[in-house]
DNA sequence: TTACATAATGTAATCGTATACATTGAGATT
DNA sequence: AATCTCAATGTATACGATTACATTATGTAA
C-alpha cells in the first residue's frame, strides 16, 4: 500500500505552504495566477487527492451524500438510485448508497453509519415514514434529509413521490371502465411499508367512489411473494367471490401473480386482467406488456437531489414535490369476460 | 444540525479519559469490568457513533470497503452489490457502493472517490480487465481489490466469477443438442466488456467444435439495445442464413430480442429459440420462462468479500476462484422446427 | 518620508480518533 | 521494607485537511 500524496507533499514539491496549496485546490481566497498553475500541476504529477477523511473532519461539508433505499434488487430503487447517482455526480457530490433490505433495524443503522460519515445530507427511501426510527435520528440529529417515493400525509420533512393515493384510485377506475365488478387486490405487507397502504387506501376509494367493494385482499411479503399461490389457489377454489382483475401494488408482484394464475389455467388477459405498479422495465418486455402506473424513479432521485441540496445552501425551496406519474397501456387489463358474455346474452333478450 | 457526541463527551461524562473510552469501543487492551459498563451506558445514552473520518484518517482501518458496478439498474449487478453488503455487513464492514455506468472514466473516477474516503479495500467489476485505468489506478496505489465477474485470463489480481468461456459453450452445445443448425448471437458491445468477448468466443468455440460456424453476430448498447429491431428486420427481411436460434449475452437481452421477435411475427419458441446468460428473475417469471446460465450473484458478491478481507488480513487465501453456473431449463429453447419438419418429410421417404 | 491599504503567503490551531508511552497503585516476591 | 509485576488508566502526539490570524511585500496617498 503506496502512501497517497499528502497536503504536505505537494506544498514541499512546490515551496508553498499548505494553505496556499488548500487556497488552490479549493479555488478559495486569493492567489498569484503563477502559483496557481506550480501547484495545479504538482497536484496533476504527483496525483493528489484530498483526503475526504481529514476534509470531513475539518470542515463542516465534504461533498457526500448518503443514500439509502429499501433495496438495490428491486429496480424501482435501482433506478432512483441511479438518479440520485447521475445528479449527485454532476453537482460535484459522492452518493454514498445503502440498502436496508426492508429492515427498520438497518435503516437506522444505515443512517448511523452515514452520520459517523459525516455526510452533508441523506437522501432516503423508508418502509414508514409514521414509525421510522431512522426518521427520528435524522431529526433528532438535525441532519437534513430528503424522502424519496415516501409522500407523508403530515409533512415532516422534505419528499419527492408519486401521490401513490390518487394513482391507485386511478387505477380503480379504469379497472371499472374495464367492466370488471369483482376486483382483487395483490399488495405487500402493510405493517412493512406506507406506499403499500396509501396504494391500498386509493384504490379502495377509487373503487368506493364507483360504488364496489373491494373483493379479495392478499397480503404477501413483498421480497419472495410468499405464499401467494396459496391464496390465489383458495381464492379460484373454493366458491364465492372470483375476482375478474386484479390490483398488484408493485410490478414485480404483479409479474408474480401473472405466473402463478398461469399455472391455475388462468390465462392473462384472457381470463384474468392484471394492472401493476412501477412501470418497471421486465413489464414492458414481455408480451403482453403489463398495463402498469410508472412512476418515474430516476426524476424522483434526481430532484430529491436537487431538494437536498437546496436545502443545503439555505436556498428558498419547496418543501416537498409530488411528481406525476404515467398510465402505462399494456396488454394484461381487458373487457371482463364474464360481463362481456352476460351482456351479449342480455342483449339478446332486449333486442 | 446538533453536533453529534464525541469521545471526549463520553470520557467526560464518565470520569475517564479518551484513551480508555478507545480502548472499551475498539475492544482492545486490558479495561476493568467495572469501567467497561460505565462506559458502555455512557455510549449508549449519549447516542455515540466513532467518526468514521477520523478513524480513518487516524488508524490505517476504517472497516469500509468500495464497492463499484458497472450499473446499479441491471439486476446481475445489483444482485452482485447485495450479496457485497450483507456479506460486508456480516464482517463488521460498510460498503461504499458506487455504480460506473458502464464509463471508463468514472470507473476511474470511482476508484479515486473510494481512495479518498480511505477505504480498506474495493471490490470492482470493470468494463475490461485489460484496458482499465481504474486497476491500473489500484495497483499503482497498492490498494488491495477483488475483481467481480471478471476473470482475467492472465491473473493479475484476486477475482470472483464465473467461466464465461466455458459457460457459453456449454450453451452452444446445448443449442445444437436441440437440432438448430442456423445460430446467432446477440451480445453487447464488444469493446465495452470483457464478460462479452469471452461468452462471444466461448460460444463460437462450442460450435466450432461441432462443425458449425456462427451465422450472425449481432452488437448492440447493453444499456437500451440500440440498433437490434433493426438488425433483426434485416436478416430475417432479406435473404441469407435466417437464424432459428439466438445465444443472448444477457437476459435483459434476451428479453428484448424475444419482444423484437414478437413484432416481426417470429414467436419464441414455436419458431425461433433464444437462450439467455444471467438467469435474471424477469426472465423467470415469463411464460414460457426463459432459458439461461443462472450465475450465482449474491455468492459472487459474498465470495468476493470474503477473498478481499483475507487479503487484508494476509490470511493465505485463494488468489481467484471460479463459481460454479447453472443451466436453466426455461421454455424458450426448443427443437428446431425447421429441421424436425425436414426430418419428418425425410422420414416419411425412409419409411 | 511616513503611513497605510492591499495582495500574497505563511503560521498555527483545530477537528475526533488511535496509540505509543508514561504513570499509578496494589499485590507478590525477595 | 524494598523491589518488581502487572493491571488499569492517563498524557500527548499524529493523521491531513481547513481557516482565522499573522506576516511580509508592494504600491499609493498624505
Amino acid at each position: 500500500m503506496v502512501k497517497a500524496a499528502t497536503i504536505k507533499d505537494i506544498a514541499q514539491h512546490c515551496g508553498v505552504s499548505v494553505a496556499t496549496v488548500s487556497r488552490v485546490v479549493n479555488n478559495k481566497g486569493v492567489v498569484r495566477a503563477e502559483t496557481v498553475k506550480k501547484v495545479e500541476s504538482a497536484v496533476l504529477t504527483l496525483g493528489y487527492r484530498p483526503s475526504m477523511a481529514a476534509r470531513a473532519l475539518k470542515s463542516a461539508s465534504n461533498r457526500t451524500l448518503g443514500v439509502i433505499i429499501p433495496s438495490l434488487m428491486n429496480p424501482v430503487f435501482a433506478e432512483t438510485a441511479s438518479g440520485v447517482q447521475q445528479r449527485a455526480r454532476a453537482r460535484g457530490y459522492t452518493p454514498l448508497i445503502l440498502s436496508s433490505d426492508y429492515d427498520d433495524e438497518l435503516e437506522l443503522s444505515a443512517v448511523e453509519n452515514l452520520q459517523a460519515y459525516q455526510v452533508d445530507g441523506i437522501l432516503l427511501t423508508v418502509n414508514d415514514v409514521l414509525s421510522s426510527a431512522a426518521l427520528k435520528q435524522l431529526d433528532q440529529a438535525g441532519l437534513p434529509y430528503c424522502l424519496m417515493h415516501n409522500v407523508p400525509r403530515h409533512r415532516v420533512a422534505g419528499y419527492i413521490g408519486v401521490d401513490n393515493f390518487r394513482a391507485a384510485a386511478e387505477v380503480a377506475s379504469r379497472i371499472l371502465a374495464y367492466g370488471h365488478t369483482c376486483i382483487g387486490m395483490v399488495s405487500g405487507e402493510f405493517v412493512r411499508t406506507d406506499r403499500a397502504r396509501e396504494r391500498h387506501a386509493g384504490f379502495i376509494a377509487g373503487l368506493k367512489y364507483a360504488g364496489v367493494e373491494l373483493a379479495h385482499l392478499v397480503q404477501v411479503d413483498p421480497v419472495n411473494a410468499t405464499g401467494l399461490q396459496q391464496a390465489l389457489t383458495n381464492i379460484y377454489g373454493q366458491s364465492g367471490a372470483h375476482p375478474t382483475a386484479w390490483f398488484c401494488s408493485n410490478d414485480l408482484l404483479a409479474l408474480a401473480t401473472i405466473a402463478r394464475l398461469e399455472l391455475l389455467d388462468k390465462p392473462v388477459p384472457e381470463q384474468i386482467s392484471i394492472v401493476g405498479f412501477d412501470g418497471i422495465q421486465a413489464g414492458a418486455l414481455r408480451e403482453p406488456a403489463l398495463t402498469s402506473i410508472r412512476t418515474p424513479n430516476i426524476d424522483i432521485g434526481s430532484a430529491a437531489v436537487d431538494l437536498l441540496l437546496a436545502q443545503l445552501d439555505d436556498t428558498p425551496a419547496d418543501l416537498g414535490r409530488k411528481l406525476g406519474y404515467q398510465w402505462v397501456e399494456g396488454g394484461t387489463l381487458a373487457t371482463n369476460s364474464y360481463t362481456s358474455h352476460n351482456l351479449s346474452n342480455e342483449s339478446k333478450y332486449d333486442v
